[in-house]
DNA sequence: CACCGTGATGACACTGAGTATTGTCAATAC
DNA sequence: GTATTGACAATACTCAGTGTCATCACGGTG
């Protein structure tokens, strides 16, 4: 359509604007003058000044949940790598537009703590997801948070150094080497089939004393009581 | 001293109030009228409204981040887990304090997200010290962020289990148990002595296929590319 | 064509957080 | 005794966020 959605039009003015003149000296007023619109239709559209600035926050994050819902026990990591690079994915989409609000969020403090925020939620559903998929397993709810927390910050990593690198290169891989990473790392956690099929390596050193053999022993016996 | 400091009568005649008559229904005439002191005056203290709830973040973000200043890599694991007890110790001391505050910000959205944007500088600290710890290694980055992730998530796991059961039992052996945990996870991360004098741990399923052991081992070495 | 319901928008008023400025008073220094 | 400093109060201001009501465009209906 010639005129874009007063939505659309208004997420553009505020960033814009911001952009320009800073975020504190940016006024509600400003940015729906800009948009050619009424101040109270600014507050129609967002909540507040912030939600400006992560318009479909809320939308990605249902996307995320529907997909982690749609799997089984049996499916669930793939639930999670997915459900991560799907989050990726919404950034890459648009590059333009991530790059600039990273830059944005960078020198407002009050954007980051929004930020922090809705990545917290991220946390949450990943930890009631993993959560539920654990249950019954010993020490089920701190491996979900621990996981959870873990794939975040994976994700958080890859994303924030494509952002530094200006968005240039295709994030993806090492997006697969820092889950890879984490699954590996977590991989103990999934339940063990039927309780007697699993397989562990390990490996001792020749020059090892029997103590530090007995050590490495105990603490791999001791993470899991 | 017969009047307590006009910051601690702040601090408390908010918490009084939130807790009383809710949060966004009391405004900062209330807390400083309940204080005996003047609207202004409660600004000189604190920054804003939230702050009242969260009086002295700042000073025990200042002893983590000492502690952990305070050591060498040698040391490291140590300073971590000595940091972690810091915090939990804190909000043990005052268990009083802390389960009101913890209903508190269970009930306001936007104490929550303060709370949360808290939690990511501890997170950040920990990220920051790791990263030194590991520099050098590969993946540094990565493995930094996720011990980070893994350490501060731990801890409020197991804060937020105290906190639920009301403060009563003593919380640090279920940290020892998390962090225990944690650190066996990532005791790869350790960048090897002198690379040679390693001690690992192998167990095979009897009834283990070859190319079970090998699936086994093939992930184990893809996670250290 | 006149009427009517509906949904989107603007105009406006109000509350309250946070800031900045200025004034006042008391303690301490000199 | 006077000057300085610092803690607090008083006051006015900006602006975010909320709520209410009027207006206008519109599509359907009689």
């Amino acid at each position: 359509m010639a005129t874009p959605s007063i939505s659309h039009r208004l997420a553009e003015a505020a960033v814009a604007l911001f952009d320009e003149n800073g975020y504190d000296e940016t006024t509600v007023d400003d940015i729906a003058a800009r948009a050619g619109v009424s101040r109270s239709t600014f507050f129609r559209y967002y909540r507040s000044k912030e939600d400006a600035v992560f318009p479909d926050h809320d939308t990605l994050l249902a996307t995320v949940d529907a997909r982690l819902r749609a799997s089984t026990a049996d499916t669930a990591i793939v639930a999670v790598t997915d459900a991560v690079r799907i989050v990726l994915a919404h950034y890459v989409e648009d590059a333009e537009v991530s790059l600039r609000r990273y830059r944005l969020v960078g020198r407002v403090p009050a954007l980051r703590a929004r930020e922090i925020a809705s990545v917290a939620r991220y946390q949450r559903l990943f930890r009631e997801f993993i959560g539920e998929w654990l249950a019954g397993s010993p020490d089920a709810d701190l491996r979900a948070e621990l996981m959870a927390a873990s794939v975040v910050a994976a994700h958080n990593q890859v994303l924030r150094g494509w952002l530094r690198a200006g968005g240039t290169h295709d994030p993806f891989p090492p997006l697969d080497h820092a889950l890879g990473y984490v699954i590996a790392t977590f991989r103990h956690l999934e339940r063990p089939q039927d309780g007697k099929d699993q397989v562990v390596v390990a490996t001792f050193s020749r020059s090892a004393s029997p103590q530090a053999v007995m050590e490495a022993i105990q603490d791999h016996l001791g993470s899991r009581p």
